[in-house]
DNA sequence: ATTTTTAAAATTTTCGAGATTTTTATCTAA
DNA sequence: TTAGATAAAAATCTCGAAAATTTTAAAAAT
């Protein structure tokens, strides 16, 4: 079962990371060999990514990466803001100076991480660093809301976002621009301004809802 | 797979029905041989369940029914807040006539259940049929939200809360004082009023949150 | 040439037994 | 009596092979 776990992990990484293309059947006998362990252990792993929704399952057929969606990647997003503005205004609300404290030091780190990378020609080998930093900022904004639930939804949907979002965009052009982005996020929470800290996380996720008519039900009544 | 998919029916109908004390070890080996399968297809039905967090799964000791835990299910009131004030709003605005009459009959088909129980002195096999129908309303509710992600992240949080609700108040208490809670819903819905449908489907779960200081962070937003 | 049937190959699913680990029961020493 | 060690029992976990299903390829019929 260590290994188990161990297993699970790599294949969430490469399905996180777009090891795969989508569509592409992953045959269990493929994975068996290359993990060494046996057909059931891998059924397993695939099972639980099947319901994290990492993996697409079908009776008799086996499993395949998911496929690329556009309304999939705007709805994830959609909970994104959701459960990131509700984690982020109770964090405020609850965290106090601990969770200030993690929350500038995810920020330094990833804004560090922002200007070596809008200082390089080719920024694909950081690519990863990023993704790792930005989803430590995002999962310590929402730390101290004091729901493990909550977070156990975020990460879920955030996982399921990076896959679709490595996908979508191999150029990685989302990453530009969110330096002020970020900073901003920190500000609001910091100034413990619950209004103006939901607008900046929507405002910042936002950007993957183009090309789509359907807006976010709390969006109108923010503005 | 045909018969592995009404296993897993059946286990989570029992999960959520108050059929296993909570704790209780789901042994393998009994299941096995209640479903007439083998132990490997008893074990990816009881890790599915797990991932959907109606089952604790432990390595190397095996499957439990989870813990009753009145924070787990405050958490998980506040998560349905969350997401049926959600995506009732969308509802609302991208339903049409359609979903205003499957709500209207998913409501008439509750009514008519609540006023059977009310008239009678024991409940108790009504309660199974009032179940099913609450969940209907609520989904109903929710079901022209236009995202099947955040349709499906509230059923996995549903299930999940009335797991923990079966097991905490046997007594059904909870039925009560529902009729009027109910229409006033339907008919904030009707009349397309965004904020009053919000404030409702607030007030209606927030009975479930007694005895807890947190608050929901949409919640002081409202008034 | 296209469709249908048939057969072969490949893949998925189920299964039970052996290996490993935990739990329970018993015995020994302080 | 209590605590710790040892052994027996019971449970979980891993595995590879048999059974069932789907996919691919070839042959036959329209």
């Amino acid at each position: 079962m260590e290994s188990e776990n161990k297993i699970y992990q790599e294949l969430k990484k490469r399905l996180t990371t777009d090891t795969y293309d989508h569509g592409q059947k992953l045959r269990a006998e493929v994975l068996r060999e290359e993990f060494a362990c046996s057909a059931s252990t891998v059924r397993e792993i695939l099972f639980r990514l099947a319901s994290e929704g990492l993996v697409h399952f079908q009776d008799q057929r086996g499993f395949r990466v998911p496929e690329l969606s556009p309304t999939k990647l705007i709805e994830l997003t959609h909970m994104r803001i959701l459960l990131e503005c509700e984690g982020a205004v109770l964090s405020i609300r609850q965290g106090g100076v601990g969770w200030e404290a993690s929350l500038t030091a995810a920020h330094h780190k990833l804004s560090h991480l922002e200007k070596r990378i809008h200082a390089r020609e080719d920024p694909t080998e950081l690519v990863d660093l990023w993704f790792n930093s930005e989803k430590e900022f995002h999962q310590t904004l929402i730390s101290a809301c004091g729901s493990t639930t909550l977070k156990h939804m975020h990460s879920l949907i955030y996982a399921q976002f990076r896959q679709q979002l490595m996908k979508a965009d191999r150029r990685f052009d989302f990453i530009s621009n969110n330096i002020q982005q970020h900073s901003d996020i920190l500000e609001a929470a910091l100034a413990a301004d619950e209004a103006l800290t939901r607008k900046r996380v929507h405002d910042h996720l936002a950007r993957h809802l183009t090309g789509q008519t359907a807006t976010l039900a709390s969006e109108s009544d923010a503005e």
